[in-house]
DNA sequence: AGCACGCCGACT
DNA sequence: GTCGGCGTGCTC
């Protein structure tokens, strides 16, 4: 006999992070589950809020009166026992709240929006009825009522004429459809039917015929578009008892007006086969190893995941797949659609709030087997997972940077151990952390070293811009570039051109010897700071002044670096006036399918070069693409993080991938300040493992990631000072349960140091083995509410993408 | 988060 | 003398 449940309700603070014990009134113990939301009352004044039911009991832990449960907001739990668990197990491990974890598993629309308002209870004078109220029984509490108001109203409640109440609202809604019946079964129905008629009725003998040729139920929009009756005939028809008319849930489908063609598996290379086999064979013993593919650009890795989860849909098994959003193009989402079909649900950015709730449905109603979708896609509802893919595991957009700061890999690999299934992780240019962890055996790796229509990678020239920028002062564009540009529009084929803005203007190059100003203490660039006029590092702390001559050669070339994509296209289209530029930025894409939309003209050769930042880098796959430029190689190299080399050798391997994908040989050209950094010269040759080898030493001599762990502690507060003493108090309390293995960077300021009128201090914990740090951490966290109470903020981020 | 309780300055 | 400021504690 379950009779009390454990709620946690929808406010998000360290006092409240916890379950509340409620009472199941009568009604509801037969149908109340762990895992739905409720409405229950929290607090003083009966306000009203959102909770989930984390465990029914049959005794209360609470010692008092207990509150009664208001309502059930679902008729099915919200989340299912592996969700419920894993949002636990999320919370604990990204110090965040649990509440907050649970409602990033959901689509937006079932987070409870509140309203409070004042109801009429007794008699309250005429014109307080009818110029505050406005004749309604209810007044909808909100910020821009003025103080006079509120007075009077806070008067009229303590007399006992006004009750506050509160609306929980539930924005989720499902769309409906009007569906037409023919209730009429046979020739003599329809015969007395039109006997009853008068001469003159002609629509509703149209309708009788219409209906006479079509006893299916259809839509009633189409039946109106197919007699070009009125709405009017048909509901005079359903109260003759002719037709029914009923609502029909319809889900909103975004592809529902693009005709995908059905695809063939296609024929697997050695390698290839070998690699599904392995994963096939994980996921039958129920195995929940994970796999690391290491395939170059080209050598058909989405094919393998597609049969690998074809593999499993056919042993009843569910699969998910998560792909960066920016490589979610429809290209992709086509490709896996035109495998699944129906089967597939996709779950990203650009779904309506309403579609992504229904492909969510879909998915829980166990409609939809295969989700394909970016980060958030992780929570999807899937039961009898067979398989978790996450193709480009590399990419930092998995990990989520604002709280709950989740890792979508380690959710996948936790879904992995639930379910009993293996996760492949695929990619040209695997994270250190990943390749690592399958040099050690931790991961199994897998290898697809060829590509696939046995074309060799494309060949990469690097140009010394410091050479080019002796003859050609400002210019973006090597004579090499140019050239090769001008030689794609003779021969009709076209060109992708990347910008890369990562790191703009942040730090200070020497435009002549291609020197970077870096920490004499820890080998990072450091940040230019106008605020303070100074060059910081974010690891110690070390600050020096800006430099006005290059430490290096001496030149006074040395300034902020950066340029922006309308510049160069601007540029270039005074270089080569004939040629058609299509420009795709953050600016140019801005709008809801303008992204799609360019892809879809440079598809379609309305332009010969397509100039780009670094989304162009992604997954876009155009045979006629024979020529790749990079502007601009190095501003990431320039950043402030022990990951800018990693960054740079993955993005410009994936871009040189983007040339010669058919059968015509490719060719590409970094334009760089530092062609000798290994970054660079390792992307030349397209050799991962070398880089892999480089950098791993690199790692080992810095103590940084994968030898390293690390938590970042941040505080931020209105005034510098006090963020700085209790960025130092928190340090001083952390340093006493560290071992000596442990490395405490900081307390530095953050490199944009006030954001929003509050100022960032952080400091970053490096350690291999340190046990006691996470209560640690946990208590500094609660130990520390007081403060949040005068205006600090504090933040605990484990394994954060940057320091910076 | 948001509400109530509780203790100190400017008003009827 | 009271109204109301916001600092503090608690919510099953």
């Amino acid at each position: 006999m379950t009779k009390f449940a454990q709620v946690v309700v929808d406010v998000p603070t360290l006092q409240t992070n916890r379950p509340y014990d409620y009472a199941i009134p009568a009604a509801l113990t037969d149908t109340i589950l762990p895992g739905m939301r409720v409405v229950v009352p929290f607090g003083k004044g009966g306000r009203r809020v959102q909770g989930f039911v984390t465990a029914l009991t049959t005794q209360q832990h609470y010692d008092g009166d207990l509150k009664a449960i208001d309502t059930l907001v679902d008729l099915r739990p919200a989340l299912n026992t592996e969700l419920l668990q894993l949002s636990k197990w999320m919370a604990d491990t990204t110090y965040s709240f649990w509440i907050s974890c649970m409602q990033t598993m959901l689509p937006n629309v079932m987070r409870a929006k509140y309203e409070k308002a004042f109801r009429i209870q007794g008699t309250i004078p005429e014109q307080i009825r009818t110029e505050i109220f406005h004749n309604q029984a209810e007044l909808l509490y909100s910020e821009d009522l003025s103080d006079q108001t509120l007075r009077t109203l806070s008067k009229l409640q303590q007399a006992g004429q006004l009750e506050t109440v509160y609306h929980v609202k539930n924005r989720a809604r499902v769309k409906t459809q009007t569906m037409v019946t023919t209730v009429l079964k046979n020739r003599a129905a329809f015969a007395a039917a039109s006997a009853a008629l008068r001469k003159n009725a002609a629509k509703q003998f149209e309708l009788l015929a219409y209906l006479e040729r079509h006893p299916e139920t259809v839509p009633l929009k189409q039946a109106e578009d197919e007699t070009k009756l009125s709405r009017a005939i048909f509901t005079a028809g359903a109260k003759k008892g002719w037709l029914e008319l009923s609502q029909q849930e319809v889900y909103r489908d975004p592809t529902r007006d693009t005709q995908i063609e059905q695809t063939q598996p296609l024929q697997l290379t050695a390698d290839q086969k070998t690699a599904v086999d392995a994963v096939v064979a994980a996921s039958k013993n129920g195995s929940d190893r994970t796999f690391l593919l290491e395939g170059v650009t080209g050598s058909g890795k989405t094919e393998v995941y597609l049969q690998i989860m074809a593999a499993a849909l056919a042993h009843g098994k569910t699969a998910l797949m998560l792909v960066p959003e920016i490589a979610l193009t429809p290209q992709m989402v086509n490709r896996v659609k035109g495998r699944f079909g129906d089967l597939v649900a996709v779950l990203h950015s650009g779904l309506s709030e309403g579609e992504k709730y229904d492909e969510w449905r879909r998915i829980e109603r166990h409609e939809a087997k295969v989700v394909v979708g970016a980060r958030s896609a992780v929570f999807a509802p899937l039961e009898n997972l067979g398989v978790l893919i996450m193709d480009e595991e590399h990419e930092s957009s998995y990990k989520q940077d604002e709280s709950p700061r989740y890792h979508a890999r380690d959710v996948a690999i936790w879904r992995g151990q639930y379910n009993h299934c293996p996760v492949l992780l695929g990619s040209a240019t695997p994270s250190l952390e990943s390749r690592a962890r399958a040099q050690k055996g931790v991961y199994q790796l897998l290898r697809l070293p060829e590509r696939i229509n046995g074309q060799p990678l494309p060949q990469v020239t690097l140009i010394d811009m410091k050479a080019a920028l002796r003859k050609n002062k400002n210019g973006n564009f090597s004579p090499q570039l140019l050239t090769a540009l001008q030689g794609r529009l003779i021969k009709h084929e076209q060109s992708v051109l990347m910008l890369n803005r990562r790191g703009f203007s942040s730090f200070v190059m020497c435009r002549d010897c291609g020197f970077v100003l870096k920490c004499p203490n820890c080998d990072i660039s450091l940040t230019l700071h106008m605020d303070t006029h100074s060059m910081r590092c974010h690891y110690c702390g070390h600050e020096e002044p800006i430099p006005q001559i290059c430490p290096n050669c001496h030149s006074h070339k040395i300034r902020y670096y950066g340029t922006g994509t309308e510049k160069v296209e601007k540029e270039l289209q005074e270089l080569l006036p004939e040629a058609r530029i299509l420009r795709m930025d953050v600016d140019t894409t801005r709008k809801k399918g303008a992204h799609e939309r360019i892809l879809q003209q440079f598809g379609s050769k309305e332009a010969d070069i397509l100039l780009g930042t670094q989304m162009i880098a992604k997954g876009l796959d155009f045979p006629d693409v024979t020529l790749v430029g990079v502007i601009n190689a190095d501003t990431a190299l320039g950043l402030p993080d022990f990951r800018a080399s990693e960054r740079t050798f993955q993005l410009l391997t994936q871009v040189s991938g983007r040339a010669g994908r058919a059968n015509k040989e490719g060719k590409v050209i970094i334009q760089t300040f530092n062609p000798e950094h290994y970054a660079i010269q390792f992307a030349q040759r397209q050799d991962y493992e070398g880089f892999y080898r480089h950098e791993m030493q690199i790692r080992h001599r810095g103590n940084y990631s994968p030898y390293y762990y690390s938590d970042l502690v941040q505080v931020s507060h209105e005034d510098e000072g006090q963020a700085a003493k209790m960025m130092f108090e928190i340090a001083n309390r952390i340093k006493p349960i560290l071992s000596d293995q442990a490395i405490i960077l900081g307390p530095t300021p953050r490199s944009i140091a006030r954001i929003n009128k509050k100022y960032y201090y952080q400091i970053v914990i490096k350690y291999k083995h340190e046990p006691r740090l996470h209560a640690k951490l946990e208590e500094i966290l609660e130990t520390t509410q007081t403060e949040t109470r005068h205006g600090f903020q504090i933040v605990i981020d484990h394994e954060p993408q940057q320091f910076t």
